[in-house]
DNA sequence: CTGAAAGCGCTAACAA
DNA sequence: TTGTTAGCGCTTTCAG
């Protein structure tokens, strides 16, 4: 039997019907005698029929398949351990609902236009789950705002495009928070590209629980890097060599906040004696590191699940519930800062 | 512009030619005169055309779109964090190809059968890389004699099928090797599920290496566990509690050596000093604990770099130079183990 | 070198 | 309730 050969015309030949009864049948259609429904299924079962999805997508313009689009501008994105749940996230609902799945990285930055349009209007993907990018990325925005099913991660100024959220702002509050609670004063906050939207509302939660505490802001103990272990260890090398004294790390990033555990011991600052280290994300090295990092998690495979199923219900034409999906975070107190807030 | 509205037609027809002529010069058809070409391509730019892939796919029979397949019995695989590293290679050279790639998990077991059928016959890829599953799974077995272009991500017993394999048992050999050579003499062996070849595999590298050095295969020693950090852990307390001693640890991955770390950390038992460890992966999170983990190297970026490069060959009708490829692997010593081999 | 036209496999509107 | 048929958008023979 060779692959895809048996069309529904075979089988309704098999069967004794016309094509477009097959077609009615297989899909469950009432208007189908039961009787000819059996028929036609045992024939279909009998040749090992599988519709050509193609020619099912020609005529029918849906492709049941969705893309999960990860732009180039954070393409750091991709080798994020967060990446992977949120992955998980999204195929469990495609599975439950026969979707498929496709991944698109865009290339270079300069092709990313030709790129998004061609994912638009090729016609093979049904809607997009779209990867938080640049603020200053144009092309997203013509993405959203093309009219074709997007669901955004993130935070996006505009009425009528779908998102799912983090609260990015008062997770990092309760971050900055719990280390003024431990009586942390001089706390460094290592922030991630503050063209992404998510390093400004996670530096404001900051600058919120300082002036809560009364601790006046000091723009010299903000530095802003760009999520990766190796600009965490950085980070603390350049504070050294600043000479600026602190007490606390409120690190934009679990990446960033373990490589700054490193280079904190590989200058012999113990951790959290002298200096309290919360991250955030919770990623699965959060607990594996030596002190265990106290963190924000994120449920990035629930994320995952609401963007999808959001998608979902629009595609299919379903309610959908919420334009904006605001998810929480959550503290997970570790070993990193020494204890509980008094 | 509504999406996807325009066609070949309002090409051919704001060109003045025919859509056959359209097609074939956007394909850059040689037959084609050089200023009609130039015409059509004006007339497709003002138009901003972009080929509707359904209809493309649906006559050429080519979808420009592989499936990257991740089997039910393995999906395990799919937490693990250097699937992203393959999964970046794959996407690399796709890019280069303007490929499209979809990531298909099968559901529950007892649909995998249908699922693999659908995969292979509903014309929606045209071929697939499938990650390294049980060799007890029968559908897998199906999937790679189906004559449908198939990688495989591991060994396979069978001339034709295309393989990229790493050197799992050399890779194993070298990290007995290095904690015998360090003088250890009771080596530990977690190893994976013992249904997948790759465990098998290591599992024979390390008795070979305790062989060549006249250390005697105990089997109380080996621990058979399912490649998870929790298993790690476990198996270190189930030696405790079976008052097996032991003074080197030889891990089936870095998951399982990073719990045995932690767990030898809560019983107090010194790493390197008491007990050398080794890890088998080399992800991100091996030299980010403490102490950092000696592990065997995989590349597996380079891995998947490989095996999109093989699938496309084949696609392409190129020319496929080798059926298996096996990469090397490395030893990489860092702090786990104690020191250079004697 | 280009146009006309068949037809990929399927669905859905219309007829019977 | 079922059959007939047009046609989704494209590529590719076959003529010219």
């Amino acid at each position: 039997m060779g692959k895809g050969k048996v069309t529904i015309k075979d089988v309704a030949k098999v069967a004794g019907v016309s094509t477009g009864t097959v077609s009615y049948a297989l899909a469950g259609d009432p208007r189908i005698n039961e009787k000819t429904r059996k028929l036609v299924e045992e024939a279909a079962h009998k040749l090992n029929y599988i519709p050509n999805e193609v020619g099912r997508s020609l005529r029918s313009r849906k492709t049941e398949t969705i893309a999960f689009v990860i732009p180039n501008t954070s393409s750091h994105v991709f080798s994020h351990p967060y990446f992977l749940k949120l992955l998980e996230g999204i195929t469990e609902v495609l599975e439950e609902y026969s979707y498929n799945l496709q991944i698109s990285t865009t290339p270079s930055e300069k092709e990313e236009a030709k790129a998004y349009d061609k994912i638009l209007r090729s016609n093979r993907v049904d809607g997009i789950i779209l990867s938080s990018a640049s603020l200053k990325d144009r092309n997203i925005l013509r993405m959203v705002e093309s009219g074709f099913p997007v669901v955004y991660l993130g935070k996006w100024h505009h009425e009528e495009v779908l998102t799912v959220e983090r609260d990015d702002f008062r997770g990092a509050y309760e971050a900055a928070s719990h280390l003024a609670g431990l009586g942390r004063r001089r706390i460094v906050h290592i922030s991630g590209p503050l063209d992404h939207q998510e390093s400004v509302d996670r530096l404001e939660g900051y600058k919120q629980a300082l002036s809560d505490h009364q601790i006046l802001y000091d723009a010299s103990l903000v530095v802003e890097k760009d999520f990766s272990r190796e600009a965490g260890a950085a980070a603390v090398e350049e504070l050294r060599a600043a000479n600026v004294r602190y007490d606390g790390i409120f690190a934009g990033n679990d990446l960033m906040a373990i490589g700054a555990l490193k280079q904190l011991k590989r200058m012999n600052i113990a951790v959290p004696e002298e200096v309290s280290v919360v991250g955030f994300d919770d990623i699965d090295m959060a607990d594996a590191v030596t002190p265990e990092l106290t963190t924000v998690h994120q449920p990035m495979r629930e994320i995952g699940r609401m963007a999808a199923e959001k998608l979902l219900a629009v595609l299919q034409d379903r309610e959908v519930p919420e334009k904006r999906s605001i998810v929480s975070t959550r503290l997970i107190i570790r070993e990193s800062c020494g204890g509980q807030p008094q």
